[in-house]
DNA sequence: ATCGGTGCAAATCCTTTGCATTTCC
DNA sequence: GGAAATGCAAAGGATTTGCACCGAT
């Protein structure tokens, strides 16, 4: 079933290029459905990702993408936000895999870490352990 | 500082090869310190994480992986069960990238999502949205 | 009339944290 | 001896769920 609530979720994960939470994604659906309620949010995403229209990324808590065309995502490990990177995935052998000794692959992910430019390295690394 | 307490979890999860929760380590862990406390090994595996001697997975809630050389994870949809797949990183131009447009790679997590050999395959998929 | 979806609020459950105490160098 | 880690229990916070109601077929 196709809801008045589920269409403004999707249509307002499908409009942005960035990777909200729930909590955004509720605040921002709200603003077109005033009377929403979390769990409408919640059960509609958990929904959408299910039948594979968008795809979660774990970061802290769980940010969702409505882009599910090949992609990698860079995460920065201090600001936590969360970058597309496109031009990677085309050529590699290995990300167009249809399956792996395990089973048939459905669909991946892919997240590098790292500081973004803002961030930029500096961050001091624990040492390892002796 | 490396206490007891410490060196046990990282000693337990270099020594195994599968991917446990907190939780599950909890209870194993304490099966050689069963005074340690939830606190404890949350505040521990944090650490080690930080500080690159394992890799936190997230299904559902966080999995530990004591492994921290070049490999995917598959993750079955269906049974929730995370695999080692060892065999596919080596040659990819992709994943020995050390930087993109971003910022520098400092590591990378892969996932490849199907339903493994014993939930395999048959199960119903949900239609796209019309 | 029925069935699934919603809103609301309470419940759940994983994870974090404050604090007094203990451990480790 | 003193900084850092622990155990305990309570707090926190994201997500889920029960239930009465509503809306579409």
């Amino acid at each position: 079933m196709i809801t008045n609530q589920k269409k403004t979720i999707l249509d307002y994960l499908k409009g942005v290029d960035i990777h909200p939470s729930a909590e955004i994604i509720y605040g921002e659906v709200r603003k077109k459905l005033p009377q929403i309620s979390r769990g409408t949010v919640y059960r509609n995403l958990k929904d959408l990702k299910k039948r594979g229209e968008i795809q979660e990324i774990s970061v802290d808590v769980a940010h969702f993408d409505g882009d599910i065309s090949s992609h990698a995502h860079f995460i920065c490990k201090q600001c936590r936000k969360i970058f597309d990177i496109f031009d990677i995935c085309k050529e590699c052998g290995v990300l167009n895999r249809k399956k792996t000794k395990v089973g048939k692959i459905n669909n991946y992910q892919i997240s590098f870490y790292g500081y973004c430019q803002k961030c930029n390295g500096g961050k001091s690394q624990l040492p390892r352990l002796s």
